[in-house]
Order: structure tokens, then sequence, then C-alpha cells
DNA sequence: CCTCGATAGTACGGTTGACGATATATTTCG
DNA sequence: CGAAATATATCGTCAACCGTACTATCGAGG
């Protein structure tokens, strides 16, 4: 799931929001910085809509303007959680991967070691001693 | 940034690696739900070289075979970091939006309000009655 | 001996999803 | 009267990912 997919899932969390208030929903969760288009926004409403991970919760006509409101449907809350679980381990690991980086006075095998394909363990642990 | 480039520049954070490897990886990195097929390693690879963001280490001759060690730059480093606090918020926003969902018998004040301090609490009533 | 699986890289075609541009229509405000 | 905000929709394009297949070496097992 991409980002954009994934802030209207999160924006239709909280409550049900048509189009244009998806669009303003998500830039300020985003703080700023996802501004949806609206093919953007239209595409992934009928995929999500599609897949069943949200629904439409009711038209209205406002001044001869249709406002079509979507909902989040149960699973599409279960995809939510389960994918922002998923960001939250990424986000863990990439920043635990950095600081092994960071440490200059880290030896190498304490570092490098316990994760390696095998063999290749062996064989650089060989080089470094060569 | 997709998910797949995101852990190859996560894999490369703590040292080189060549193209198997980062298959590996990644896999360890991701808890096995993310498996690197050629296609997206060595298109993502040549991309984030042209990108700045990895660098070729050097390259390896074992029995005939071509082993390229990437590592991450400094500017790559910069990026997945950034990245990282990217995800690490995303995911809080979705759960928190979702936290505001789930209860359904909840009254709007309470929904609102539960998590506040007590005072803080009477004041926004307060400003709800008004 | 020969196949299978792991290691290792390259090439190509297909699909998905996001994006920019554009069209349309109404209300509100200066 | 025109600009900006509100609101939905469509089109073509492109980046990124995926599957698959091909090449090649090596060790293990049948």
């Amino acid at each position: 799931m991409h980002e954009p997919t994934f802030l209207v899932l999160t924006a239709l969390a909280a409550q049900p929001l048509h189009g244009y208030g998806l669009i303003q929903a998500v830039a300020q969760l985003s703080d700023g910085d996802v501004r949806l288009r609206a093919g953007t926004l239209y595409g992934a409403l009928d995929r999500l809509t599609e897949q069943g991970l949200i629904e439409i919760d009711h038209e209205e006509a406002v001044d001869g303007r249709l406002r079509r409101y979507y909902r989040l449907s149960d699973s599409g809350a279960a995809a939510l959680a389960v994918q922002a679980e998923r960001l939250q381990r990424r986000a863990t690991v990439a920043q635990s991967q950095l600081r092994r980086r960071a440490v200059p006075g880290m030896s190498f095998g304490a570092r490098a070691l316990g994760w390696l394909p095998t063999g290749l363990a062996r064989r650089t642990a060989l080089e470094v001693s060569a």
C-alpha cells in the first residue's frame, strides 16, 4: 500500500468524509507534505471501494452538487491497523540499522556477524584478517 | 519511496552488501514478508546509484562470478533517516485516528474528552456547551 | 553421472498505482 | 464581473515493482 492510499484510510478512520474533505484531511494529517490530486484520490477511492476497504456512507445533493461520503469498513480498519504496525516496524528497524552505521569505534566483527549469509561471513572474516 | 527501496537502504545502512546478500538481508529485516525479486532489486540498485543514495563499494570475482558490493552514501543515510521518521509519524497518526473510531457506544463528549486531564476537560466541556 | 538447490547477476515484458493536466459546474467574496 | 474555493471526473503518462526466464558455478544427493 502506498502513502496516498494509506492516508486516505487514515483520514476515514475517524469519520466519513467526501472527496474534497479528504484532500484537506490528508494534507492536515501529513503535516502538509501530501497534497492529493484529484486523479490520485478518485482512483484510490474506486480501488478501495472495489477491495471492500471503504464503503459509500451516503450521498448528499447540496445546491445541485453531489457530495459522496465514504466510510472505513471493518476490514478497512483492520487493514489500516496492520499496515500501521508494519510501518512502525520498518521505521524501527531502519533506525536501528542506522545506529550500527554511525559508531566508528565498533569492531567490524561485532557489527556484521549474526545475520550475514553463511559462508560470506567466513570469507569476509578471512579477508579482514588477511 | 516504496517499501522494497526503503528496505534496500535499510540493509545497506549497517554494511556494504552485494545483490544476493541484499535479497537475504531484506527478507530477514522484514521478518520474511518482503522477498525481493531480481527485477526489483537490480532496478532499485541502478536507480539509487543514479540518485546518489548508494555507491559501488567494490567488485569481487569469486569463482568466476562477479560480486558487486554497494554501500550507503552519506546522502543515502540522511534520506533513510528522514524516511524512517516519516513512517513513524504516519504510523502514529493512523493509530491515533483508529482509536477515535473504535468505540461505538461512546458519546461525542466522552470520545473527545476521554483522554484529557480533568481540569482541561472541564474547560473544553464549557466551550462545547457554549 | 546427473539433477537439484543455493549462489549470483542480467534482461524483458506486464501491471499497478500515483501523478499532472484538464474539463465541468456552482457558490462566495471582493 | 472575475477570481478563488468547492466538488467530481477522465485521460495519458510514468515510476516502481513483479514474474519469469536465461546464464553460470558449485556441492549434495539420488
